[in-house]
RNA sequence: GCCCGGAUGGCGGAAUUGGCAGACGCAACGGACUCAAAAUCCGUCGCCCUCUAAAGGCGUGGGGGUUCGAGUCCCCCUCCGGGCACCA
């Protein structure tokens, strides 16, 4: 079954191995009531030209270990491997050539599977899932198509960020620093219509759903940062001279209230042509368009100032009838709250600064409880403060004072506790070809009606219609019947960007322009006669899904990959479940996770999946650095090549290495000298095993025997290196196997049991060349069949241990004692201890501190000489 | 500005609950083997003082503290990395 190489011939073991696996398809993963399931997922690959970078490697062989391991503790693991393809580096590229983006994909695909066969790594491949693939994002589109139902997708005109260089739509995510994230070059602001999804129905599960779940901290403030709950009050304020109408604010501070001075309202807020005086028009109105030209970043530049017009109205404060001056400016967003606030200048930074900016006037209502005077603006709330000039409310604490604000609103109808959430809806649509279309039509009011009435709830339409005016008449979205799906993209020859901001698919007439069948969903051009009585003229959304709708759910296909009646089956959901650990970078913290997490809740709802939490564990590993500590980029010319350290050391050394770099989750330089060690380590195991003719080392004859700190020392080994596998700390699970190879080596005879136990540990980090070695000795089968090995407490025990000795808290000597000494027996041997003894001399001994099998700490009197 | 994470030899890192700082590896140096080199093996390898050694002193970014004892805990500061950034 071994190859016959004599000396250790990684390219020729690495082959072999590979194949035998892919012979035996030792990797494929069947469903086994018998045993526990063990579910690994790696982050979704986008399938670049590039191929396979060190970050993939690193990612997939931490997954690829602990896959191994799961295996031989006798799991059924699921391990699968698939590809996040649609997207806009493909498209592109198509752009660029004029070659089919799923023509571009499919090589790119080879190109990775390739790699990672050549990797060594244990995926199912029989399970590989492609979002590109229609039988693939039939289930994107159905999940879609629910969200529809229930009202969880809506359509907005809404100014999204342009980027005339790529011709597309950026969201918010994609830019950095008003630049799009690829290429950076500028954006600028266009309305258009647009597909947003309602999370914030979900802002409060996402949040609550996050304490429970074994992430690391970090990501779990993130997220719950980028949720933001804030807990406040809403209050209406009367308008002075606008009888009936209200201004409504959001704040987290009412028992400021009787400190606001102004009240300011967004540029964007519905009631400010309503409020603003003729006198004030003209500068209202040029203020408004200035701040809509301003890009977000100039908008939020802190550095910048405030700035803002005043609208001529008042608004009155209804705990002191106070005349509060209405201001627009942009440092109030129209999109959080209510879109206006209070300003209580006295008690806020951003209004203090207004306030100064504008001559606005500055109260004080709140003060330390000692009454001592502050510097303004004083932000401080909690019981350590009082109001003061509050009228009634005087000498209340704020939380108090709040309580009764929020009850004496609610009770005029004016106010209540109110939440607000950071988060936005998530904005769904991109003007580009390669992306999931969605599968509904847009029809005129009648034919909706008509249509939803004859498709007598078959149809996955909301209970409020969703609707836009499209060239000036009203359309409905209707969408298509679950057995339509998929709806696939049209063939185009021509994939630049339209320019207009709506994507390619708005020239291809004959798809764009239809006769409908509600019922079956079917379509012909519109330029022919209509088939029927009961077709409609319709016209197909030109929008496609971002990139995220297909990674959104593909851990749920992975179980059930083939299905083309459900996108996964409840026995396979039932027999996977749902990752047991995911593996990925930090970089998708938020977005990638909260995205899925949303989705995962509203099947779960649905009934579809068996638990609200789709990752209950995620790992995120560090980021590989170049040579020279900065982030690897073609640019900085510092990108270290796999391939290249595969063909020149084997991959057994490429995996081993980058697990013993450092902490798995460290941002780490790479330095490829270091790669020699772990070379050599593996060339020393092969030596120990075989002599230089291929034959077993004599050292591991039949009969030969472990000395007892062999056995101690492997058994140590197969405990830590287990400990370290389970808690994703490689590195020092890889210099324990180093630690007993230097003991195997130094041992003039080592039992071949020994020897393959050792391999055992091993195969996980270096799974070809321990194949290749447990073969060679006989072992049985493949490596991976074995049953991972089990330390035994009893060989751990020792009789007697090394004691430090300390006097005064320094280190003055050791002893080598038996494990069972006690304190007294301790300190007399200690103090009989010739390098211990000066130490103690004539100075009586204060206080002994023992910790049996690690220290004794005498402390004497230090004499307290004036000099030194 | 706010919230996190980090800083240990020439280098990557170890020390998981306060108990021998520097495991393991790289690099370097000395030796063995060799005609020679590579490979391999044996050894040295934090800094200072010292002829060498013995012995000692110092030492985990900086300063202070708690403790018999601090890389580890507390306070202050510096630098590096990540995230958020007018969210009322």
């Amino acid at each position: 079954m071994a190859t016959n190489s004599k000396d250790y011939d990684f390219r020729q073991i690495e082959a072999h191995w590979q194949s035998f696996w892919e012979k035996n398809q030792s990797f494929k993963a069947v469903a086994d009531p018998t045993r526990p399931k063990y579910y690994i997922l790696d982050m979704f690959p986008y399938p670049s030209g590039a191929g396979l970078h060190l970050g993939h490697c690193e990612n997939y062989a931490i997954t690829d270990i602990m896959a191994r391991y799961q295996r031989a503790r006798g799991r059924n693991v699921l391990y699968p491997i698939g590809w996040d393809a649609f997207g806009l580096p493909t498209e592109n590229y198509a752009v660029k050539t004029g070659r089919h983006p799923a023509d571009v994909t499919r090589e790119n695909v080879a190109t990775f599977r390739r790699q990672l066969k050549s990797f060594g790594v244990s995926y199912d491949f029989g399970r590989e899932v492609d979002t590109t693939d229609p039988k693939y994002f039939r289930w994107t589109q159905w999940i879609w198509l629910q969200l529809f139902k229930r009202g969880l997708a809506y359509v907005e005109e809404k100014p999204v960020w342009w980027c005339p260089a790529l011709g597309t739509v950026l969201a918010n995510e994609e830019i950095i620093d008003g630049k799009s994230e690829v290429g950076k070059h500028p954006v600028e602001r266009r309305p258009l219509r647009q597909w947003v999804l309602r999370i914030t129905a979900y802002a409060d599960r996402l949040l609550a759903g996050l304490p429970a779940l074994d992430w690391p901290d970090s990501t779990k403030r993130m997220q719950a940062a980028w949720i933001g709950r804030s807990e406040g009050s809403e209050v209406e304020f009367d308008l002075e001279g606008h009888p009936g109408l209200r201004l409504k604010v959001f704040t987290t501070r009412v028992d400021t209230l009787f400190g606001a001075t102004y009240m300011v309202v967004a540029p964007e807020h519905a009631l400010v042509p309503q409020l603003t005086l003729p006198a004030q028009k003209p500068a209202v109105a040029a203020y408004i368009r200035t701040a809509a030209g301003k890009s977000d970043l100039e908008r939020t530049d802190l550095a910048k100032g405030k700035s803002g017009v005043f609208t001529g109205a008042y608004a009155i404060n209804p705990v002191n009838g106070a005349r509060l001056p209405v201001w627009v400016a942009d440092y109030v967003l129209a999109s959080y709250g209510t879109g206006a606030i209070m300003a209580v200048p006295a008690h806020d930074e951003r209004d203090f600064e207004f306030a100064q900016e504008y001559k606005l006037p500055v109260i004080q209502v709140i003060a330390p409880k000692d009454g001592q005077p502050v510097e303004l603006p004083f932000c401080t709330k909690g019981t350590e403060v009082r109001l003061i000039n509050s009228g009634d409310c005087t000498g209340l604490t704020p939380p108090k004072a709040k309580e009764q604000l929020d009850r004496r609103f609610e009770g005029e109808g004016r106010g209540r506790g109110a939440v607000q959430f950071k988060l936005r809806d998530w904005l769904f649509s991109r003007q580009r070809y390669w992306g999931e279309p969605f599968p509904i039509v847009w029809v005129s009011e009648e034919d909706y009606a008509t249509a939803v009435r004859l498709g007598d709830g078959t149809l996955s339409t909301p209970d409020e219609a969703v609707s836009c005016v499209i060239d000036g008449v009203r359309r409905m979205a209707l969408p298509l019947p679950e057995s339509a799906l998929p709806l696939r993209l049209p063939i185009v020859t021509n994939y630049q960007p339209t320019g207009t901001g709506e994507s390619p698919l708005a020239t291809i007439t004959e798809w764009l322009e239809i006769w409908y069948q509600p019922a079956s969903g079917s379509a012909v051009p519109a330029s022919q006669p209509p088939p029927g009585a009961d077709w409609i003229l319709a016209r197909r959304e030109t929008n496609t899904m971002p990139q995220w709708a297909g990674s959104c759910w593909y851990y749920l296909r992975f179980t059930d990959p083939t299905n083309d009646t459900a996108l996964a089956s409840p026995e396979a959901l039932g027999t996977w479940g749902m990752p047991d650990i995911y593996v990925g970078g930090a970089e998708h913290a938020v977005l990638h996770l909260l995205y899925a997490r949303f989705w995962h809740m509203v099947l779960f709802d649905l009934g579809v999946v068996p638990a609200e939490e789709p990752f209950r564990r995620l790992f995120h590993q560090g980021i590989i650095l170049g040579e020279d500590g900065e982030k690897m980029s073609k640019s900085r010319g510092n990108v270290a090549n796999p391939d290249d350290f595969i063909s020149s050391h084997g991959t057994d050394t490429l995996r081993l290495y980058l697990m013993f770099l450092g902490p798995l989750e460290a941002m780490k330089p790479w330095n490829p000298r270091g790669i020699e060690g772990v070379h050599r380590f593996l060339q020393k195991v092969w030596r120990e095993c075989l002599d230089l003719e291929g034959g077993v080392n004599p050292k591991l004859a039949d009969g030969a025997v472990d000395a007892p700190e062999t056995l101690r020392l492997l058994h140590e080994t197969i405990k830590k290196v287990s400990e370290d596998i389970e808690g994703l700390r490689y590195n020092t699970a890889i210099s324990q196997m180093m630690i007993l190879t230097n003991a195997l080596q130094k041992a003039p005879q080592v039992s071949r049991g020994t020897m393959r136990t050792f391999l055992q540990l091993l195969a996980p980090f270096a799974p070809h060349i321990a194949e290749e070695l447990w073969a060679r000795l006989g072992g049985a089968a493949s490596v991976m069949t074995a049953p991972w090995p089990v330390h035994d407490p009893a060989r751990l025990a020792v009789t007697e241990f090394k004691l430090v000795v300390q006097v005064n808290g320094k280190h003055r000597g050791e002893l080598l004692v038996p494990a069972d000494i006690t304190e007294a027996g301790a300190v007399a041997l200690a103090t009989a201890n010739a390098k211990v003894a000066p130490f103690l001399a004539g100075k009586p001994v204060k206080r002994v501190v023992y910790v049996p099998r690690k220290i004794l700490n005498l402390v004497v009197e230090v004499p307290t000489t004036g000099n030194l």
